[in-house]
DNA sequence: TATGAATGAGACTTCATTCAT
DNA sequence: TATGAATGAAGTCTCATTCAT
C-alpha cells in the first residue's frame, strides 16, 4: 500500500536536499556526496532515484517550471480590469519567489551554462512565458484597456521587471510585501512615475 | 615600452579569447585548452599572463564592469529633463548589449556560481549599481521631477527592465534599435501603459 | 524431506539462471540483478544460498566440470581397441558441447581472468585433465597399441583438438553431428592425413 | 626531429606495461593505477596516449594480432612439401608463444568477454585466420598432396593443436623447443599415431 | 525464508596546473 | 618567454553485498 508513496517521497527527499545545495552552491559546486549527506541517505541512494545528477536537476527544473506556473497565475479571469490583472500576476510572481527562495535561485540563475540541452530547454521555457506574456498584453490592446504600445517590447520589460526582484528578495533576504509592492509595481507599470500635470506631453 | 605592450597586447588576446569561449561554453564548460587554442598560443602560456581560470574570468569581469559603466552613462549632464536623461540610460545599456554580446552574456549569465568570492564581488557590483540608480531617482524626485514612489522598489524595477534586454538580443539574436527603443521604453516608464483618459485615477 | 529439496531445488534454479547469465554475457558483464531476474526471485535470495557471486561461479564449474567428467567417458573398458576408445573419447566431448552450450562456454572460456584462487583451481582441472588423457597414451604404448610416440605433446594437442570444438559448434552454432565428426577426427589421429601410398615413410 | 619518436616510444611505454599487467590479472582486475604505476608514469599520462582502458586494450588486441599473423608464416612457398609447409606454420606459432608470453595470454585468452565490440571483432579474426587454414589444405588436397579428408574439420582441428600449446608454454612454463615440437606435432598430423603394420585398416 | 532498498568502496576519467625544455 | 607533456586530485557512477522487514 505504502510502497508507492514512500518511493515517492523518498525522492522527494532527495529532491529537497538537491534543491538545497544546488541552491546554495550552484550546480557545479555541489557533490553528489553532498545532496546525499544532506539528505540523510547514502550516496548510492540518490542513484536508485535519479539516473544521473543532470537528470535530478532537470526533474527539479521542470517540477519548479511547473509550480511557478501554477502560481503565475496567468489564469485569471479576463472579467477584471486590466490593472486588476497585472497585479494578480506580479503579486503571484512575488509570492513565488518569497516562498520558494531555493527553487527561485535554480530557475532564475543558472540554468543555461551546464547543459547543451537544458539551456535549450530552459530557453524554449522563457520564449514560451513570454509569448503568453505578449498574448495577454495583445488581447488587452484588443480590447482597448490600454495604449497600443509595442508588445514585443513590453513583454520583455515586464518580464524584466518580475525577474529583477529575485535576487533582493532571496539574496539580498528582501523581505518583501507582496502585495503592496504588487500594487505599486502596477501602479507605476499603469501610470508611469512622469508628473501629471504635463498635459501636452504626448500632443 | 615595447615589452610592456607586448605583453599587455598578449594578456589582451588571450582575454578576448576567453571571453570569446566563456561566452558560448559558459565558464565551466570551457577548457583552457580551447581558450589557447581560440588565442593562438599555447595552453602553458596563459599561465604566464593570468595565475588561475578564475582570475582570468575575474581580470574579464572587472574590465567588463569598468566598460559597462562608462557605457551606462549615468554621467549625463543633471541639466536635462529626467526622461531625456533616463533614455541616455537606457540606450547606453542596450548599446552595450547590442555592441558587446559576448561581454554582455558572462557578465549578466553566470557570474553567481562559480565562486563564492567571485559571488560576492559580483553582489556587490550589483549593489553599487543599485544605489547609484536610487540616488538618480531620489534626487529626481526632491527636484520634483517625478512622482514620490518607493525609489528601492523602483529601482529594482529598471534595473530588471535593463537587465531584461540582454538575453533577447544576444541569445535572441533581436537586432533592436537602440535610440527606438529607449525611446519607447523611456516613455512607457515615464507615462505608462495605462489610457490617458482616465481623469481621476490618483484622485 | 520436503525442505531439503525445496532449497536444492532453489539451488538449481539459481544456478540455472546463472549459467543462462553468465554464459551468455561473460561473468564481468553479469549482475546479480540480473541473475535474479532470470531465475524469476529477488537479489537477496541469491545471498541465501549462495554466498557471493564468485562462489556462485565456482560451484557452477565444479558441477559443470563434474559433469564434463562423466561424460568424457574415459571409464571405457580397455577391452575396446585404441581407435574405439579414443573415438568414445572424442564423441563424448563434442556430445557434451552440443548438449551443453551455456554450459560449456563457462567452462572453456574465461575461467582464468576472475579471480587468482579459481585460476588456480581451473588449471588443476585441466593439469589433471591432462594427465588422465597422458597416462591413456602411456598405457596405449605399453600395450603396443601405438606408435611410441611423445606422450605430453600429444596429449596437449589431442587436448587442443577437443578444445577447438566448442566455439564452432556454441559460438559459430556449428550443428555437427557428433559420431560422424568423432569418427572422422579419430581417423586422422590415427592414421594422419598424409597419402598412404609412401610405401618406405616409416620402413 | 625526435618528437614524433618520443610520443611514440610513450606510446610502446604504456603498452608494454598494459600487456604486462592485462595478461597477469585479466582485464578486469587490471587498474589503470596499476598499468600507470608499471609504465613508471602518472595515471592521466596514459590517456594523453589513449582514450579509453577499453581502446588501450583493443590497440594491444591489434597490434599483437598484426604481429602473430606475420609469425605464423602462411606466406611460406607453395614449392615446399606439404609437411614442410605445416612445420613451419607450427613452428612459427610456437616461437611466437615462447617469445611474446605476456602478449600470446593476452590474445588467447579473454578476449571475448569484455566488450560486444571487441567480441565481435575477435571472433571474426578466428574466422578469417580459420579461412586461410582451410585454404591452405583445400589447396594441398587439389594438388594432391594429402589425403581428401573434410577441410572444415581438419582445420578446426589444427587450430585447436596450435591453441592447446600457448597455455602450457606461457602458463605451465614448458621451455619446448619450438622446432623440435614442430617436427613432431607434424609427424603425428601426418601419419598419424595407429601403428603402420595394419595394413588393411581402412579396405 | 524471501526480499529489495540502501549502501559505500572503488574504478574510470577529466582537466587545471606545473615545470623542464 | 613560450610551450605542451605530465600530473593527480577529485568527481560521477556502478554494483556486490547487507539487513530490516
Amino acid at each position: 500500500m505504502a510502497t508507492g508513496n514512500m518511493r515517492e517521497s523518498k525522492r522527494e527527499l532527495i529532491m529537497a536536499a538537491a534543491i538545497q545545495v544546488f541552491s546554495h552552491k550552484g550546480y557545479h559546486q555541489s557533490k553528489m556526496e553532498e545532496i546525499a549527506v544532506e539528505a540523510g541517505i547514502g550516496k548510492g541512494t540518490i542513484y536508485e532515484y535519479f539516473p544521473s545528477k543532470l537528470q535530478l536537476l532537470q526533474e527539479i527544473m521542470e517540477q519548479s517550471f511547473h509550480l511557478y506556473d501554477h502560481c503565475f497565475g496567468m489564469g485569471i479571469s479576463p472579467a477584471f480590469s486590466l490593472e486588476e490583472r497585472i497585479k494578480v500576476l506580479v503579486q503571484g510572481h512575488l509570492q513565488f519567489c518569497q516562498d520558494n527562495k531555493d527553487l527561485t535561485r535554480i530557475i532564475f540563475l543558472d540554468t543555461d551554462v551546464i547543459d547543451e540541452e537544458l539551456r535549450k530547454w530552459a530557453w524554449q521555457k522563457r520564449v514560451e512565458k513570454e509569448q503568453r506574456l505578449q498574448q495577454f498584453f495583445e488581447t488587452a490592446i484588443k480590447r482597448g484597456e490600454m495604449k497600443p504600445v509595442d508588445t514585443r517590447l513590453l513583454t520583455v520589460m515586464v518580464g524584466g521587471i518580475l525577474m529583477s526582484f529575485w535576487a533582493p528578495i532571496v539574496v539580498g533576504n528582501w523581505q518583501i510585501q507582496a502585495e503592496s509592492a504588487a500594487q505599486q509595481i502596477t501602479d507605476i507599470l499603469m501610470r508611469g512615475i512622469g508628473l501629471d500635470d504635463e498635459p501636452h506631453q504626448q500632443a
